[in-house]
DNA sequence: TTTTAAATAATAGTATTACTATCATAAATA
DNA sequence: TATTTATGATAGTAATACTATTATTTAAAA
């Protein structure tokens, strides 16, 4: 294949995710790709470097050689997906003026499964959203969170909880839990999300299992809070 | 000993939960305390039946007679704890008459570090709120909240979140979104305590990790919304 | 172009986990 | 006292989560 250039869009990872660098070799985009899919379609505990090895066609010792553990690279793909979030906002939020469309903009992404995103070849990010709302809490829930925090593994995480924060501040410079509404929204977003999917009991909305109504309940949420 | 009266609460549960009733044993209720010491301790991934068996001076194969398996277990010891607490719920507001009261007396039941109930022997209830705090949410997580929900498994939760979806419509009977609500405030109850302890920087709240902190974030998050 | 280094493939092996099965014994019940 | 039932002790299996070794291929440097 002839080396041209091609527009890609790079997320930079924390080195200390992996053991070598996955976005270096056809093999560590493959483990990248097809951990999305067997992850997305079995579970975080049914999956394997055994069964993923297989799934790509190489060994178990030689995804050893990129993730030191499948923790570790549930952090990687989770954190990827941060980092690219957090691009889409600065791009889809870049020429809007007023702070609460912003805002507003900024809940609509957070709550809504995205399409694949032809920039990043071995990335599927719907397939990565369908994660972080089953398994994306299952990064940080650990005895080693402190641990893991003091190598920033969650950095891109608290970077998103800032912008939005900064964001919510934008729309009421008094409100008192910037970061804490933040976190909130987020995580809000994908477990009503997994309960309009999973337990709707516990949830108000309607059988036809739109986005739109944890958009809705987000919205009012939110903007009843910081506009008290 | 003698048998004599005692005054005990006793939560009901759900019999496919388990393949024998640990409340009828004393090796059922030393499974029940052990697992709740070990998983608190250690975190649920590493929490296993040989390690627990260990911890009780009983066999492996003797706590396989009680339950199939880790995860129905902790699903179990999970649903006791909203069993327990939708009797505290309704024990703590018997007599409170206005609506506003009871939600904000709900809230901080939520989210506050309960105290070990003397009335539930085998049972720390302080130790099971910490667990709630960093595995509840992985009883439901799983590929099979399906499955597992068709069993009934998650009805403890139900419950609690239509209780306090009713007190929420007490406080306004027009709130359009009372179990999305309910659901809510219990998870970021959680959320923003484990957040607070283990990643400061989502939440707002001083070094002085108090829990009152978290309750001031769900009171003024959910009256700004209801009463707006 | 050859040398050398680096990445990968193939295979083997270990400790732990998540179970199942069997049989003997102790305790409770009929 | 006979008999059911729960427990204890022990063994065994397949899968998981790794580590280690050696051979082979590929790519970079000399």
């Amino acid at each position: 294949m002839p080396t041209f250039m091609k527009l890609e869009v790079q997320i930079k990872m924390n080195a200390s995710l992996y053991l070598r660098d996955p976005e270096q070799s056809e093999l560590g985009k493959n483990i990248i790709k097809f951990s999305i899919e067997l992850i997305q379609k079995n579970g975080f505990e049914a999956f394997t470097f055994k069964k993923l090895a297989e799934a790509i066609g190489t060994t178990e010792a030689g995804v050893y050689r990129y993730f030191e553990n499948k923790h570790k690279l549930l952090v990687y793909i989770i954190s990827w997906y941060w980092g690219w979030l957090e691009f889409q906002i600065g791009y889809q939020t870049k020429n809007v003026a007023n702070p609460t469309s912003k805002l507003k903009k900024v809940i609509t992404l957070l709550a809504t499964t995205v399409e694949d995103d032809l920039m990043t070849g071995h990335v599927d990010e719907s397939l990565l959203y369908q994660i972080l709302i089953s398994e994306g809490s299952k990064a940080y829930l650990t005895k080693q969170v402190g641990q893991d925090n003091k190598q920033h593994y969650f950095k891109p995480y608290k970077d998103l909880c800032n912008t939005v924060g900064n964001i919510i501040l934008e729309c009421n410079s008094k409100y008192k839990y910037p970061h804490s509404l933040a976190s909130t929204i987020i995580e809000v977003a994908h477990l009503q999300n997994f309960f309009m999917h999973n337990l709707p009991s516990l949830t108000d909305f309607s059988k036809s299992k739109n986005e739109d109504q944890v958009i809705g309940f987000l919205n009012d949420l939110v903007f009843s809070s910081i506009e008290k």
